[in-house]
DNA sequence: CACTCTACCAAATGGTTGTTAGAAAGAATG
DNA sequence: CATTCTTTCTAACAACCATTTGGTAGAGTG
């Protein structure tokens, strides 16, 4: 390769970086104030720089949450394909699922604390089409899974199919709201004792 | 009475009822739009009147987040003292207090919307100090509540006790994102289908 | 009919918002 | 050292925000 090329690389690979920098520290902004409610300003200051200076690395407000919310999403549905891929039984498949999203809340907290608030808001816009798109993949996913489970004699077959369904989306991604890094619990403990109450229920008594 | 009297009680409940009237249209428009993204302007809209017009009824935008929050706080703990007063077991209580919460869901949905998206921001002013309260005294509750019900046997010693009351107050409250009154569930059959999956967990399998 | 009171409207206020344009600082390059 | 490129700052912009002020239509009252 040239040495024109190692440069345009080079300075290609900084940016990123930075952008990618900057695109953090805008996800933990957006996440503990609420997007709507965060001033572009707000953002600047966390990174260290005045509100017009953003613009230089982004278009706009929407198009940095446009980044966050499109590069969780990405990762999370790559993980859950590997899932899916391996064609594991309805309750194992299930499990694996969880345990991926909770390593996706240790890895994109902010962003899906973002997603959980303003996700809703957003998807009426027709940037933002693809968290429709996202929602209803993840709703055919689960409640497929959960057919298929109660089918196999895996889950109880007496309770609403989706009441189930919004039970576990619910659960499983409220947690972002207080799961920290490096507390008392990781994610997979906490994937773990989720699993074991949704499953075995938080009751002792076994009739 | 004397008439003067009398006229001042009927206008004074004229204009409460107004007031509860405009309120409730007010939490509609926070509910969906959420609160900081909702400008006076739509709530007036709604309303069928003018921006300004809002302000011969209340102070201002945030007095009506303020009225709305707390009128539904006040009736859940009306509804709480009820159960926790009875005297039950921890494991009846525990059912009785669920089933209160969707009560409390039918009857304030959009508060209760309003108090999950936004009350981690409010509660920061010195205005919604109550609502720092009130979820001190709620995580309190439950957490002893949890702590009885383990003693007595009733549920299950080896979770951790902090997730399982992180688990309960979310999966009770987020439901009041997607519950419709008039549904095909009502309050009391989602309340015990949760109970259900709470309580025994949703495997078919009894080990 | 004169008067008052309630509930709204019309129009403006100061402040804040997202965003832009042009200058400048500084590092990299020749 | 001169030049270019990257990143930031300075200083504005129009749009929009919550809120205020003063007016007014109309119902109720005497």
């Amino acid at each position: 390769m040239s040495p024109r090329r190692r440069d345009a690389e080079g300075t290609a690979a900084a940016r990123a970086e930075r952008r990618a920098e900057l695109l953090a520290t805008a996800a933990e902004v957006f996440a503990s104030q609420g997007y709507a409610a965060t001033t572009i300003r707000q953002v600047a200051d966390a990174a260290g720089m005045l509100g017009g200076s953003l613009y230089y690395h982004f278009d706009s407000k929407e198009s940095m949450v446009d980044e966050v919310l499109s590069t969780f999403l990405d990762d999370m549905w790559a993980s859950y394909e590997e899932v899916l891929a391996a064609g594991l039984g309805a309750r194992e498949t299930m499990e694996a699922l969880v345990v991926a999203s909770f390593r996706s809340i240790d890895r994109h907290r902010p962003a899906v604390v973002i997603y959980q608030n303003e996700s809703k808001l957003l998807a009426a816009s027709e940037r933002f089409g693809y968290l429709r798109d996202s929602h209803r993949r993840f709703q055919e996913m689960w409640i497929s899974l959960l057919a298929r489970g109660t089918a196999e004699g895996a889950f109880r077959p007496d309770l609403d199919a989706g009441l189930v369904y919004r039970f576990i989306r619910d659960t499983v991604w409220v947690a972002a709201n207080w799961y920290q890094r490096g507390g008392r619990l990781s994610a997979d403990d906490i994937a773990k004792q989720y699993l074991a109450m949704v499953l075995e229920g938080i009751s002792a008594s076994r009739d």
